[in-house]
DNA sequence: CAGTTATTAAAACTCAGTTGCAAATATAAG
DNA sequence: CTTATATTTGCAACTGAGTTTTAATAACTG
């Protein structure tokens, strides 16, 4: 359904997104804000800022969902479609700014497309 | 820790992979054989084929957990590197048989990646 | 300001996957 | 073949991410 009402809940939210680039694990934002936001509520908000195409989720390898911004979806498309990567060191993850080429498929109706990595981020790899 | 006794779980696991190239859930994989096999040593099992390099998992767009048959892999290496592609209509989760590019990170080190697609396959595309 | 409707918190629940432990069984040694 | 031992199994209880339900609360509309 999308958000409708300007609440705080949604404010806090948008805001941990605000001054990042990196995504952000729902267990992440639980651990930050749960003493202010209920954690139902905190699932609620970020599945209707999906729907918004405000962020775009993915799952991580552990099989948690991860948030990040999005940069150019609207509501009717979300047109991030970029790999994300996952540095095993320090838990960073973030969205790549590459193109992905998903490989044509005969006879086969592609949707949606998930392209994770992990490694080492550029401040671990040293 | 790998695979070290013939026992009859891992004969029947192996069983249901034989005869089929696609994958199969966790989920899949219990519901068949629940009352057979316990579940924790259907989940044993299957990590230790994987280890022996026997099976490659991944996970789903639900984040359950799915095995297929490795073609080239071996205790020490994994080399089976390929898209999976889920079907929305019937649920048939296979490996696609089609190399990937990973993009060329700068200042990165990749370890490992997962590349899923979600669609309609070619039985369910008509 | 009052009425309507979306949003929230809280608690209980679901369900995939894991852990600990005692019993069972495959394999190696004698 | 029998015994010793180390792996494997089943069971029950647990973990933890995410969902559902319901009553109370707060945002918008007129």
């Amino acid at each position: 359904m999308g958000i409708i009402r300007k609440t705080e809940s949604v404010e806090i939210l948008l805001n941990e997104f605000h001054d990042t680039e990196t995504a952000l694990s729902t267990i992440e934002l639980i651990k930050r804000l749960g003493k202010r936001i209920n954690k139902t509520t905190i699932y609620r908000v970020l599945s209707k800022l999906e729907e918004d195409g405000i962020l775009h989720s993915f799952l991580g390898f552990d099989g948690v969902k991860w948030f990040a911004r999005c940069k150019a979806c609207t509501r009717s498309q979300h047109s991030d479609v970029h790999p994300h990567f996952q540095c095993i060191s320090c838990g960073k993850t973030e969205c790549l700014e590459v193109k992905v080429n998903i490989p044509k498929l005969t006879n086969r109706e592609v949707l949606i497309s998930q392209f994770i990595i992990k490694g080492k981020c550029n401040l671990c790899v040293a």
